[in-house]
DNA sequence: GTGAAAGCGCTAACAG
DNA sequence: CTGTTAGCGCTTTCAC
């Protein structure tokens, strides 16, 4: 194994406790034995042992992310990587690790945040994702675990820290965006109606719609799970209405992406035929075809601001809970286009 | 802080030493007093703490986790989150923790990596990528510290376990597909030939069009990094020579994904105008329109078998390196059609 | 400013 | 089969 730091002190001719101290970088310390011990230490390659320094002070150095569960294919979403590499930022720069978990199902999901809490191995969480009714969610709050959410909590808002965008009003203002165009058949596709992020953009949706006096109509509200199957025919149905839509506010890029597609296996063409916005602005949506008119959420800032909410809280228990909404931006790409020149094609 | 081995034991009735056997399941211990332990923990909600555990007898139940820097874009390749899937299927299954590891800059990855091994808060690492002269890696081996990569190593490949897919045979194979369609002129798009992937891939090209008596030209080789305001040029320049190719290889299927949006913007269209294979088999390839003829490359295994793998040389030292060929299966969708086809039309 | 000693929670001989 | 006794490597009072 590795120099501990008894041999360390030996070769400085000090104590392990003076060792210790010039690693915690202790205020009462002579320049001169620290100048001393830290030249041992690096001639002998020392290296602090994370366990026992855990076990010592009870921390450890590590917080943990809860990806969602792999079930759907929602985790391809390059929101997570993105996420991650925020997250990764600044545990690097406060030197945290960073304990990944995930499950298949929702069980093994709690099971691993279970593990993670019981075993001491994390000193706060943080969860990528909220939705109605987490297990997870109940759990940390349960057992008064230092953790931030990425998005709204769908309960005790006040209570819990989490760092979000302001999806209404992105989701109003991107429909505005639609109806400044002159559409006036719009509609919704979303996601699963269990994740907050869904109902807080197809909320700033209605929002837009129901102020501009156009028809929020039951038909033009879909939710289908992430370009399955049987969101084809969800889709088809939406433009076999008496009144099919010409615009489309869609809750995530990747799902425009899988729309377009079906679209053009309709025979209908993206902008010309409809118009499509949508969320997030991840890579893709500025490299595909056409480029997407999104809301960009700037995912990487939603990560860096949970790290380091989190270790804030982490360092300080009494740290009050926050909510920090990130700004949104609009990106004017392609992909939605005014109804005039719609009609005139 | 949490229920600890004492208390068990005094609630129990037993010694300490008892209830650590009874933890870790020792075979000497009679039926009765492991009931009567179980049911003592149980009651106090006992769990052992990680890092107690790991100190006493120096391992940590977890794998680090490397991810390729996240300088440029590939991150956002789908790729990862189902690789990791793979990998936390058996960490899950056998108690394992992930630690990931990524860093913006080559050098912080590095840095991540080393204070994964030298804090001895992982047992053992996962390369999730390979490339020649990888600072990583050789510090990895010069340590002598467990590790697998995915991919094939840049060098000592017999020393180093790995799970690879045999890029070499299936770049072949898919390149094949493409001349039995008919194709004479086609050219190859790959990322940066620092990743052994992308050089596999190119070989297996290579030797499938040289087989064939197909001219492997130098003009019709292009690497560009991912998707980048580059690589549109890169690709307008293959459109623009004397014979111009009506067949792709391509190294991945997000950058197909890219490539075919460049095409659509140069008024061709893929099939009708150009065939396209790719590698990977991501979620994306399936929905994508055209639909992306690809290899499969089976993304979730991977990841399945370097964590079995890592986990049996952790658990033995002496375990000899192995290489594991995860096999490869072709998926023929609409993104590649004949020859003929596309001359007539 | 520095050392001695106790202990974080668990495991692993060694006895018996 | 089970209890006793040492530590694992580090931090942290408490003295000096």
């Amino acid at each position: 194994m590795g120099v501990t730091i008894k041999e360390v002190a030996k070769a400085a001719g000090v104590a392990p406790s003076t060792v210790s101290r010039v690693i915690a970088d202790h205020p009462r310390i002579s320049p001169a034995t620290k100048k001393k011990v830290k030249k041992a230490m690096k001639e002998m390659g020392y290296h602090p042992n994370a366990n026992a320094r855990g076990l010592a002070n009870r921390s450890t150095q590590s917080l943990g992310v809860v990806m969602p569960s792999s079930a759907n294919k929602a985790l391809q979403n390059p929101f997570f990587p993105e996420v991650l590499r925020g997250i990764s930022a600044v545990a690097h720069q406060l030197d945290y690790s960073i304990l990944l978990s995930t499950g298949e199902k929702d069980e093994e999901m709690l099971e691993g945040v279970e593990r993670m809490v019981y075993a001491n191995r994390v000193d706060g969480i943080i969860l990528l994702y909220s939705q109605v009714n987490d297990p997870v969610l109940h759990f940390l709050l349960e057992k008064d675990f230092p953790f931030v959410v990425i998005g709204k909590p769908s309960e005790r808002v006040d209570e819990i820290t989490h760092v979000d965008n302001d999806n209404i009003r992105s989701g109003k203002n991107i429909t505005n965006h639609l109806i400044d165009l002159g559409h006036e058949n719009i509609a919704f596709i979303g996601g699963s109606t269990d994740l907050i992020v869904t109902i807080d953009r197809m909320r700033g949706y209605q929002l837009a719609i129901e102020e501009a006096g156009l028809p929020y109509l039951e038909e033009y509200r879909v939710h289908t799970e992430f370009l399955k199957s049987g969101g084809s025919q969800a889709v088809s149905e939406l433009f076999n209405l008496p009144k099919p839509p010409t615009g489309l506010v869609i809750a995530d890029d990747l799902m425009s992406i899988g729309v377009i597609n079906m679209l053009e296996e309709f025979g209908m063409l993206v902008p010309e035929d409809v118009s499509i916005v949508s969320f997030n602005n991840v890579y893709l949506s500025e490299v595909t075809r056409p480029p997407l008119t999104t809301v960009d959420i700037h995912i990487y800032e939603l990560g860096y601001q949970a790290a380091k909410c989190l270790i804030d809280k982490v360092k300080n228990k009494l740290e009050p809970a926050k909510r920090i909404i990130v700004p949104f931006t609009i990106e004017l790409r392609q992909s939605a286009q005014s109804r005039e020149k719609t009609l005139n094609e």
